[in-house]
DNA sequence: CTCTCAATTGAGACCGGTCTCACAATACAT
DNA sequence: ATGTATTGTGAGACCGGTCTCAATTGAGAG
């Protein structure tokens, strides 16, 4: 420990209090803004250290206040717009009210998560915002619950754990979207999403371990069953994370069916992207061949020719609702547990029509 | 400060030493993973540490020790696709090397920039990785080269500021793309850039406060010369900034003019999306009607029809050299400055084509 | 059977803040 | 003039870690 003797070591309240010729004690006094000073020693004290360039050492200020001022937020993926705007949303929001915003990713994996709940709990954040990945694994969440930290889940809901969320009304909002590819016209019917599964098959609700995809496949396969379609889980696609090429080798495959599906909904704008860019590659025109619906309003759609029929989401809405969800509970608020379900909003635009063989009827 | 009785207080060092029935000096030395220990104790410890499931208090290990682990970002606009990928990148780096991440939001306002900055100081953050909003007042980053404390500037570079940087080679990437509109037969060129000044008229080079849209002027500019068109400086379009609606007005006034640019240069993905609309919505035809060329290889300029022909910057692995370069920084390498200027790669799409009387006249 | 040395361990200072408490100085009431 | 608030100040404990240093122990050497 040199740094007592290093001509950089940052200057503390003790060498300001010296340099005023104050106690230590009452230089805090001003610098931290809390106690009773005298004017006249009030801005002796700040003259001290400006001249000295004075700067807070806020790590300090935290061990002994045991509040850090930092809110922690894990995402899934940074990379994907709808987590960049929720976290900038989140920013904002938090700086609004004099928070800081540690970021943490999970790629969407569950040690990963836990790691960083380690990293943030450890910098003793004041409260967490959490997009769980994997709703079969929650002890470190149940653990954050029970050491009484404020979490707020975002954008998807775990049955069982007590906390607050904010999410969208996903099982409505892909019911309606099923009904509108059904009302076209189309009975075979595809949802991708970016689940992971091994083999890639879906064979039951039991296999979807985040809550937001369990959610919208039980909306489009209630769509289905009301519209009476039969055996609709075969249309459920689970393309796989992010990793290379997975999600585009499962849409190839998909559209390579000898009996492809005339309509899909997408679970989200990367796969509605990775979809869009095969039908492009296979030269299969939207909505004649296809019919396409994407959950987020991602930029990408709606410069399209076609553009790309949307479940809106209000991503910038969610993450402002989720921060001061948070910060009231970080404030002392203690209410019950709340769930802030935000409705989402359907934008159509050019991508659904009716299936060929329909037209070719016609 | 009744954290003491609170039958939620945080479990420290001092209780594990008292149920592992040694000193406090011990029990830290096996939970800080420094000293010589017993085998015999330090499963003792260990036990005992599980048992209450301590969790080290990050913060003042942070103040004693001097080092938080943890670097500082700020960016101009997180939900700029750009920089979501930097910000992605970076921590990614960061994590792999035992670093976490703080995140701060400038919204390109110098002010934002000084405050966040001194917040991340307070933190006393081991590093920070900056994108400079104005390089006219950078006193503040004087402030933080001359405390030492490692700095790496993001995309933009200052002139006479000595602190690492990373950043692409702009005024090439811009000579070489108005080249390719020049070579397409273009005389009528603009380049719209996402800087704001008032009145929002190019008077000179002074006013780019931004290096490098400063830098990708020049390029544009040069190009135009070599070309021997005649007062390109009239073709620059200061849109103004991300506040609502300034740039598609901007934008639309362009288009509008009685003699519009055939061929446009758009500084980032954002300002080229609002070309694109704007161009919908006039119902001109790209590239008959208007040749368009951007920065950044966004997700929709690939998706459009045509899709749009770009410049290509190798975002992931300047935030992974930047992360590097300042993590080598921090672990007290003190080789001179480095510049680490990376190469952009143009992307040939359907956006370029001959411009409209051109064509009338073959 | 001492002596030296290395390996462990504990006591306590320290990091840079906050905060309690006792005390001095002044203001006001009696 | 005396007693009582009121206000400002300093001394020093505290937050939860790290780290220095001296003391204790046992093993091996002479």
């Amino acid at each position: 420990m040199d740094r007592k003797t290093s001509p950089f070591r940052p200057v503390t309240v003790a060498d300001v209090a010296r340099r005023a010729e104050v106690s230590k004690a009452t230089a805090a006094r001003v610098l931290g803004g809390y106690g009773p000073v005298s004017e006249e020693v009030k801005l002796r004290v700040q003259a001290a250290a400006k001249a000295l360039d004075y700067r807070p050492n806020e790590l300090a200020r935290s061990v002994s206040t045991g509040k850090s001022g930092t809110i922690g937020i894990v995402v899934g993926d940074i990379e994907n717009a709808f987590f960049g705007i929720a976290v900038r949303s989140i920013s904002d929001t938090a700086h609004r009210h004099g928070f800081n915003v540690i970021l943490a990713n999970s790629g969407e994996e569950v040690e990963a998560e836990k790691a960083a709940l380690k990293v943030l709990v450890g910098k003793r954040v004041d409260g967490l915002i959490v997009t769980p990945a994997d709703n079969r694994t929650i002890a470190h969440l149940r653990d954050i619950v029970r050491s009484r930290r404020p979490l707020v889940l975002f954008d998807r809901p775990i049955e069982g754990l007590s906390v607050d969320v904010v999410a969208t009304d996903d099982r409505d909002a892909a019911f309606a979207a099923t009904m509108r590819l059904i009302e076209a016209g189309h009975r075979r019917l595809a949802y991708v999403t970016a689940l992971h599964a091994e083999p890639p098959v879906f064979i039951g609700p039991e296999q979807l371990y985040t809550s937001s995809v369990k959610a919208r496949i039980d909306g489009f396969l209630a769509a289905c069953h009301a519209a009476g379609i039969e055996a609709p889980e075969q249309g459920i696609c689970l393309a796989g994370g992010a990793i290379a090429g997975q999600q585009r080798a499962s849409v190839e495959r998909l559209l390579a069916d000898p009996e492809p599906p005339t309509a899909i909904l997408a679970s989200d704008s990367l796969v509605a992207f990775e979809i869009f860019k095969a039908t492009q590659a296979r030269g299969l025109r939207i909505p004649d061949h296809l019919s396409l619906i994407s959950f987020y309003d991602a930029e990408w759609t709606s410069v399209t020719t076609p553009p790309i029929s949307v479940i809106d989401q209000p991503v910038y809405d969610m993450g402002t609702r989720a921060a001061e969800l948070l910060i009231a509970r970080i404030n002392g608020e203690t209410s019950p547990v709340r769930q802030c379900i935000l409705p989402t909003r359907f934008i159509a635009r050019g991508s659904i029509g009716a299936p060929r063989r329909l037209l070719a009827a016609i």
